[in-house]
RNA sequence: UGGGGUAUAGUGUAACGGUAGCACGACUGACUCUGGAUCAGUUAGUUGGGGUUCGAAUCCCUGUACCCCAGCCA
């Protein structure tokens, strides 16, 4: 992440521009200190990289700090599992927290005496109200709430209480600390906020020290106060939160960062929300959280996404405070665009058709020299192995081909790719009538893919030794959903209806190139003609699996759609 | 009908009172040992209505639409 935002943009958005503003007015002895501070309580998805790369972004270009912390006040939700993805994922990502690895958790004790503060200072209360009752005396929307018969109790009186459901001596849900600021403010979030709740819950880090848990709106704000964050950024839901994060901050005269909301993303053809990408697990819709079909980062990632692409993607989508999808296709074209850079290529037939060098040697093998990648020539070049017997992808042979159709055909000559130009002479079939084997004929004096008499051929075709292929299983995949918004369905439907039928389709009996043969897991290829493939964790010595990552741009599928319509 | 936000081509984003620009997509064409990549070009926009101004996406007034908030979730 460092060359692509060492620079300070020219354009600044608007979060930058503050920030800027900040720094020339001479604010926080011009320091910028900023975090990301997930809960963890699910996986990360491509919208939290958006965050990532704005919070880790803006310290980078600004010369400040990160922080990774992890929001963790509410034991019931959250487990070590996803503490240990969320840390595995930002730090593939690219972002450095160097030695800023902190949980909310830590500051429970020090949150406590604060409490404890704000009650001597009688603006806060220990009130018995229950939730329902809580929700009754909080009003509506349009109508005051009323006070809480519990609002007047004496400082010592709620300084005892306190301690009280501290030492456990509370059943859950008996009793709250509640701020005192007003039951008729406009804003909801002001009408004497829940800051305590009683949960014999064990926490995943401090395990059963506590049974009193702060809420998200005390504990937030005091959080970036212990860690000096300058702007604390965060997205456009809270924004109706930050007049309690300031009164906080105000009534325990500490340390007070500048909140900013920004929108988040939304991307076309998948779901967002932590709550239907659960769904999509535990109801088995996927694989899992890293299938590759999942917005997820590990899925991302499985699917063959670099961080790369992913940073400049969210570099590109800029930041904004109104809701917006993204087209999915600025995903893939920051996609592609770096995995051309980046991927070696390499042949793989997907669908194989024989095809049988009538005029070649039998038992010859001759060693093709091929480009490792054309955007890089330090790659180098391999040899790929040619012989007397083939395979060719099928969709590459048309018996009787229209118009536009230039690839292999009866009497046509073509050339393969890094050997020699072909011709088909003879359609075998078998009994049924399907193509079984195609009978060409080469010329020896284009060997390397050049005719010395300067002859040109349509086509260029990726093909495979027969003899020397590895069998593989390819995994395609396809948006997993049909509707550019998967929650635009009828009535009584879901989401969930919404789900393709193709999003994968699982292809074997693959020939590839026998350069795939010590392939690892995670490896990044681009299969020529074809696509961005990756190696998939399921690989094992002796059957290779590959993802689909995203396929090359393709004009011969756009001319046949043009036809079909 | 309370409060808080937001509106610029199909999509995403610039323009900070002075030529509405960029990217993605779509469409043409050139080139090509990947129908890839690359290159050139075309397409298309200021939420409606008033006002201020020599000049308004930008300032003022007034509509409209959309998003968020009534967890002891974050």
């Amino acid at each position: 992440m460092d060359n692509e935002s060492q620079m300070v943009p020219e354009r600044l958005d608007f979060i930058r521009q503050m920030v800027a503003d900040d720094l020339e007015a001479g604010k926080w002895d011009r320091r910028v200190h900023t975090r990301f501070p997930p809960e963890p309580n699910g996986y990360l998805h491509i919208g939290h990289a958006k965050s990532i790369c704005l919070n880790y972004g803006i310290a980078a270009d600004f010369g400040g700090k990160f922080n990774l912390r992890f929001d963790d006040t509410n034991p019931c939700k959250e487990e070590q599992e996803y503490v240990d993805s969320i840390i595995e994922d930002v730090r593939w990502l690219g972002a450095d927290w160097q030695d800023r690895l902190l949980y909310g958790s830590d500051y429970f004790q020090q949150m406590y005496d604060w409490a404890v503060a704000l009650v001597k200072k009688g603006k806060a209360y220990v009130c018995d109200l229950t939730a329902d009752q809580t929700r009754d005396y909080r009003g509506t929307l349009t109508q005051a709430g009323k006070n809480s018969p519990y609002r007047s109790r004496s400082v010592e009186e709620n300084l005892d209480l306190f301690a009280r459901m501290k030492n456990g001596e509370f059943p859950d849900g008996s009793k709250t600390l509640k701020a005192k600021i007003d039951m008729s403010h406009p804003n909801i979030n002001m009408r004497d906020p829940v800051m305590y709740r009683i949960l014999h819950a064990s926490h995943h880090r401090t395990g059963d020290a506590w049974c009193i848990y702060p809420m998200y709106d005390w504990a937030h704000g005091l959080e970036d106060s212990i860690e000096g964050i300058t702007h604390s950024i965060c997205t456009l839901e809270f924004e109706n939160h930050r007049p309690l994060y300031d009164w906080f901050l105000d009534e325990l005269g500490i340390y007070h960062p500048q909140q900013i909301e920004f929108a988040r993303l939304n991307l076309t053809n998948t779901v967002m929300s932590k709550r239907k990408l659960l769904q999509l697990v535990k109801e088995g819709h996927v694989r899992g959280w890293d299938d590759p079909r999942m917005p997820t980062i590990c899925g991302l990632r499985r699917r063959g996404f670099s961080p790369e692409a992913i940073r400049q993607f969210c570099k590109l989508i800029g930041v904004n405070k109104f809701n917006s999808t993204v087209d999915y296709a600025l995903l893939e074209h920051c996609l592609r665009d770096h995995l051309n850079a980046a991927s070696p290529r390499v042949m793989a037939v997907l669908n194989p058709l024989k095809v049988v060098i009538t005029n070649y040697p039998d038992g010859q093998v001759e060693e093709m020299a091929a480009v490792n990648n054309p955007e890089n020539p330090a790659a180098g070049t391999r040899k790929v192995p040619f012989s007397k017997v083939l395979y060719i992808e099928r969709e590459d042979f048309m018996e009787e081909p229209p118009k536009k159709f230039f690839r292999l055909a009866p009497g046509r000559e073509v050339r393969l790719r890094y050997a020699y130009f072909v011709t088909c002479m003879d359609v075998v079939k078998d009994a049924a009538g399907n193509i079984a084997e195609l009978r060409c004929t080469y010329d020896p004096a284009t060997r390397g893919g050049d005719a010395p008499d300067g002859r040109k051929v349509k086509a260029t075709l990726h093909w495979v030794s027969a003899a020397h292929a590895l069998d593989a299983e390819v995994r395609l995949y396809e948006h997993l959903f049909t509707k550019e918004n998967p929650d635009e369905a009828e009535e009584g439907k879901t989401f969930l209806d919404n789900i393709s039928p193709d999003s994968l389709q699982i292809v074997t009996g693959c020939k590839v190139e026998p350069a795939l043969k010590n392939t690892r897991p995670l490896d990044r290829w681009q299969f020529e003609r074809l696509g961005y493939f990756c190696t998939d964790p399921d690989t094992r010595d002796n059957s290779l699996v590959f993802n689909k990552t995203v396929g090359l741009k393709d004009t011969w599928a756009k001319v046949q759609q043009k036809e079909q319509a």
